[in-house]
DNA sequence: GTCTATAAAGCGATAGAC
DNA sequence: GTCTATCGCTTTATAGAC
């Protein structure tokens, strides 16, 4: 992909985590990526099939943070050995009150927002909350390796699902960050309560 | 408050769990309202006024979805003694595939996404917030007596943080109606068990 | 309070030059 | 591939009659 492609769809992530996909104007945006409108169509069909390549892109962003973590290269005290700790850190990462995850979270919540009237950005979303809910059973796995399968996915979609709730009220301001970490690491520790009494 | 400006203000609801905040129209409006657009400038300030008031609007209809159920002229079948049960139910009310379930859902779930561009929205869905998260509390308090407060309205923040989260996912396509009911059921059983693991 | 008519602005999208 | 210029529709908002 060419760079100005992607130079356009950072820039859009950019301006929906200020406006909203909403507030995403073309006009806007091609200030923001500092080229002009109608190259931006040029390289995207229309306003829908851009928003559709954004929320592939910020699916793909959300994967590079959990793959960096899981990363061997990243100093010990940012990797817990525990798989618990990996866990809780890979949850709580998107809730944080740096630019660039609250503007991952804003635009991802904009985007699943949109598809609820927009069937078109279904599939990618669908394919990024299996991989998501795939990735936390997992991670749950590991702490717990005698829970079943099912269990484990149902956790899973739970606890993602609740940090969608979380990650919303936190920034639609109605819950303080520090009370959604809480909340999070509070439910991890249920879940996993949970998980350990099945056996 | 006139017999018009309600009306409009529910046709407004219907309009947005039909085509979202942003695909809300003042003429699409009027003509659901069976009124002219110059009305809906007269009984409101602007775009923005007319939202904040449908909020207002939106939560009280939720409000009374939870006073109904407690009402003692309901039929026994519908609102069972357990106080467990009763919660069950009441959660379980808003994930509901029924016409004014749905447009309630949707149109909740809308304003709270614009709220985190527009903050004019956020007082109203603040206090809606902190009187549902009451409640819920109030509910696992009838069934946990023995329960600390902190740790109540701690598990009624997560439970209706993931209530929103579920409802998210099933009106985005997401999630199945059928798995966020059964996701929902289980988180309460969870929590119920850490309340009872805290005695 | 309610309507019709219209102003004024916003915005998506394209044509055509380079 | 990229730009400037512009078309044309949509939408908000107001003026003024009744």
């Amino acid at each position: 992909m060419s760079d100005r492609r992607t130079a356009i769809l950072e820039a859009a992530a950019t301006v929906i985590a200020r406006r909203g996909v909403r507030g995403l104007r073309v006009e806007e945006l091609a200030e923001e990526a500092g080229v002009s409108k109608a190259l931006i169509y040029y390289h995207f069909e229309d306003r829908t099939g851009l928003l559709r390549r954004t929320l592939a892109l910020v699916n793909n962003r959300a994967e590079r943070y959990t793959a960096e973590q899981a990363a061997a290269g990243q100093p010990a005290a940012e990797t817990p050995a525990d798989p618990l700790r990996r866990l809780e850190q890979a949850l709580l990462l998107e809730l944080q009150d740096l630019p660039h995850v609250r503007e991952n979270s804003t635009a991802w919540g904009e985007l699943r927002a949109s598809a609820v009237f927009d069937p078109e950005l279904r599939g990618e979303l669908a394919l990024a909350s299996v991989i998501w809910v795939r990735e936390v059973a997992d991670q749950l796995g590991e702490a717990r390796p005698t829970a079943p399968e099912s269990a484990l996915t149902a956790s899973a979609e739970r606890l993602t699902a609740l940090l969608e709730g979380l990650s919303a009220r936190w920034l639609s301001g109605i819950l303080p960050l520090t009370d959604a970490r809480t909340r999070m690491r509070e439910a991890i520790g249920v879940e996993v309560a949970h998980l350990a009494g099945l056996d």
